[in-house]
DNA sequence: AAAGATATTGACTGTATTTTGCAATATATC
DNA sequence: GATATATTGCAAAATACAGTCAATATCTTT
């Protein structure tokens, strides 16, 4: 076993999950949060997780994927990305928050497509002041920042 | 001419601004934009124009809706909101800002699904910081936070 | 360990939004 | 007003995703 592979033990917080849910622990399941799993930060659409896991599950459906993300949301191990370019995308959510303390902010640069993650506490002093002002209880947001990275800033001062 | 009424003005602007990039003022396009224009705030879905153009234009066909909205989106005039719910929705950008101060806030009730738009200024700290720490440059943002709204807290709390 | 109850799967089909090909038509230019 | 060209409207296609249902896998109970 590698030092750092925590699969074995988020596997198993896993399946308690599903059987605390009601739900059946399955190969295909297993096999789906794993592709996600071993991907953090990667941003999957349904299609792509499809075909990963068909390389070690050849006969898994399209249909047993979408399913699968459904619950995975559900539960809230992944989280939904939608960039507009006609597919969700989805990635594994670390955290494993119960509610009220998402974070998916993202920094999409508009010139090579890179997706950066980012942290940040001003979106909470940002939801206090809606709160008190507005009356608007903030329990989960979406931030995406469109840009240029410092890499393509970078390509872009060379070719002048 | 009602005061306040900035139709002719705006969309003498919105001729010209085709004809600038090459593109043919059609009696469509200039009835969608009024569409548009004429509920600022609103949200509507490319159907909900359709419907709405419709009562003018009876002919005209749900692909050129689609198209125009294209047109629209790429002269920045209209801004994109993408709420999940499988439709992608429109309003009008009444700032026709070149770029660099796009301002897409939007709250969005999860209870009774109202959206309500805010302005803040947070936003801008927080870009000025992610460029100084990371080199990223934010041209644009998105800002989607889910709730509960004043109103939905008030009936829930006189449910109790 | 076997059997029964039930959730889940996979193939297929269905749905709904959005896009595209093309002939007809409207717009801008001379 | 005639010509060139962009645009429209219709129909059909493309696409992501959801629903149906018999077959199958999983969990529970003996």
């Amino acid at each position: 076993m590698k030092i750092g592979d925590d699969m074995p033990e988020s596997q198993e917080q896993f399946k308690n999950l599903l059987k605390q849910n009601g739900l059946k622990v399955t190969t295909q399941r297993v096999a789906i949060l794993e592709v996600l799993n071993s991907r953090p930060g990667k941003h999957l659409t349904a299609e792509e997780i499809y075909d990963y896991v068909k390389k070690k599950y050849p006969d898994i459906g399209i249909a047993t994927v979408y399913r699968t993300i459904q619950v995975l949301s559900d539960l809230n191990l992944i989280d939904k990305l939608n960039l507009d370019d006609g597919y969700v995308r989805y990635e594994i959510n670390k955290g494993n928050q119960k509610e009220a303390c998402h974070h998916h902010h993202h920094l999409i640069c508009l010139d090579c497509g890179t997706i950066y993650a980012f942290q940040d506490d001003l979106l909470e002093t940002l939801e206090e002041r809606i709160n008190e002002t507005m009356g608007f209880q903030v329990v989960d947001h979406e931030v995406k920042l469109y840009g240029h990275c410092k890499k393509c800033k970078a390509k872009k001062s060379m070719m002048i």
